[in-house]
RNA sequence: GGAGGGAUGGCUGAGCGGUCGAAAGCACUGGUCUUGAAAACCAGCAAGGGUUAACACUCUUCCAGGGUUCGAAUCCCUGUCCCUCCGCCA
């Protein structure tokens, strides 16, 4: 959510930030709501004085032993009024409420414009790509003879679900091993394990909801829960509605867990393989820093993602997206596309975002600030570190050797009992 | 699943239907003292919102949502969560 404040200040400005996005935001209808709300909230506090007053004066009076009759018959119709008014500036207050919480956040200075993932700018890339002496295969034809079972999967399930047997299990194993060891080591996260299974107040917080409820798969019963679309949602909303100490900051974690997405608008896109499924396994990086410090841990976090396919060894290129792909809760993200020989381009592993203080707003997520000693809106980052089925991925393509074989990633051995290759 | 107990400020924890936004302690901040620190003492210290240039005034909030009442942290109903005991069970 945005800061009500800065959008009383100068909604224009903020109409202009957001039209990067390619959110038209209607100044007029946002004007007219705030204006409405003055003459509500004043007419409602107004008669809640008079309320307070009098119900105090019959309290002061009854303890010296009066007669209260009197004052209690002054009161009248007071609280019919104000039942009215309080009616009237709460319908207004959700609708405001409603209005500010469909905006989405605005984006840095820095993004660029566009609208679609082809104006996202490029800003680095990193290794070489491999050179075969034969026709490199795509994942789901390096493993055709089972070992990634989408018949299975889709007996069992539906489509969008993989089985993957023995080594590839392992080697998916294997990659979240390591991409865990190597945040916690040497980037310096602290691992949590959470539930898979959240309530609408966290994907409220972390910003999938109300609006992107389609994308989320709701378990059926009296309370509403959802599976999680990523960890970010219960590993943000630990600090949901705390208050933590300065010298806690920054607060940075690192969790694996499967994430679960409906992909409800993605009919007929990447339905081969597993690029695209309902369920996958991540590995993500979550920090609350102090505002000063969020764009310096922006890089970071980026540069943690990244260590990851260095280690890896796979090419990769960085990109930061343009408005127009990006996030509703993100001021700004950055893409990791790992080279994937198969499909002959670069696909997403990783999506670094800054969120500045939209989703510690709507999750009330706060420090003590040690200037002012009062509580100030944390600032919220995640990344994915990476998608760990994508990866594997990129691994299987980048690494096969056309007899049917894949190397194993160096990094990788120790985690795969020291093989040097694993049979498909 | 059965039977009880509970939810109050950053934390612990009091709180008769009426100056209760809430005692006390801890923590924190400032001061005195000290070469410095600690201790001790003194003072301050909930959050969010509105009107205002500012001073100030005011509203809301004691798990959540309803209700009773002139007035609710306090009484009633519903829900959520936590704790204890019994049963069951990875």
């Amino acid at each position: 959510m945005l800061d009500i404040k800065i959008l009383r200040a100068d909604p224009q400005a903020c109409a202009k930030l957001l039209a990067v996005k390619g959110f038209t935001l209607d100044v007029d209808r946002f004007l007219e709501l705030e204006n409405l709300r003055r003459v509500l909230q004043q007419e409602t506090e107004h008669l809640q004085n008079e309320r307070n007053q009098k119900s105090k004066a019959i309290g002061q009076a009854k303890a010296k032993g009066e007669d209260i009759a009197p004052l209690v018959a002054e009161v009248g119709d007071l609280g019919e009024r104000l039942d009215q008014a309080k009616e009237r500036f709460n319908m207004l207050q959700d609708e405001l409420q409603g209005y500010l919480q469909a905006i989405p956040n605005t984006p840095d200075k820095s993004v660029p414009e566009g609208s679609t993932e082809d104006d996202n700018q490029e800003i680095r890339r990193w290794g070489n790509l491999p050179a075969f002496n034969f026709t490199p295969r795509d994942h789901v034809e390096l493993t055709e003879g089972g070992s990634m079972d989408f018949e299975a999967a889709a007996k069992i399930s539906g489509s969008r679900y993989v089985v993957l047997h023995g080594s590839l299990a392992r080697l998916q194993r294997a990659l979240t091993q390591f991409m865990l060891d190597t945040h916690v080591h040497k980037h310096g996260y602290q691992e949590v394990y959470v539930p898979y299974i959240v309530n609408a107040d966290s994907l409220y917080g972390t910003g999938q909801l109300p609006k992107f409820a389609d994308d989320q798969f709701r378990i059926a019963g009296e309370t509403e829960t959802y599976l999680i679309p990523t960890a970010e949602v219960p590993v943000t909303n630990i600090y949901r509605d705390s208050i933590v100490a300065a010298d806690e900051l920054p607060i940075k974690h690192v969790c694996h867990s499967p994430c679960f997405r409906s992909e409800a608008g993605a009919h007929g896109r990447d339905t081969r393989g597993m690029i695209r499924q309902h369920q996958f396994e991540k590995v993500e990086m979550v920090q609350l820093v102090q505002p000063e410090q969020s764009w310096q841990a922006f890089e970071e976090l980026t540069d943690h993602a990244e260590n990851i396919l260095k280690a890896l060894e796979l090419p990769f290129r960085s990109v930061v997206l343009c408005g127009g792909d990006l996030g509703f809760s993100a001021t700004k993200t950055i893409d990791l596309e790992v080279w994937l020989p198969g499909q002959d381009q670069y696909r997403e592993v990783s999506s670094c975002s800054h969120f500045a203080d939209f989703q510690a707003r709507r999750m009330q997520a706060r420090y003590r600030d040690p200037q002012t000693n009062k509580p100030a809106l944390l600032h919220t980052l995640n990344g994915s570190g990476l998608a760990v089925g994508r990866t594997m991925i990129a691994v299987l393509e980048n690494y096969q050797d056309g007899d049917g074989k894949v190397a194993v990633p160096d990094c990788l051995k120790p985690y795969m009992g020291g093989s040097s290759h694993i049979e498909l």
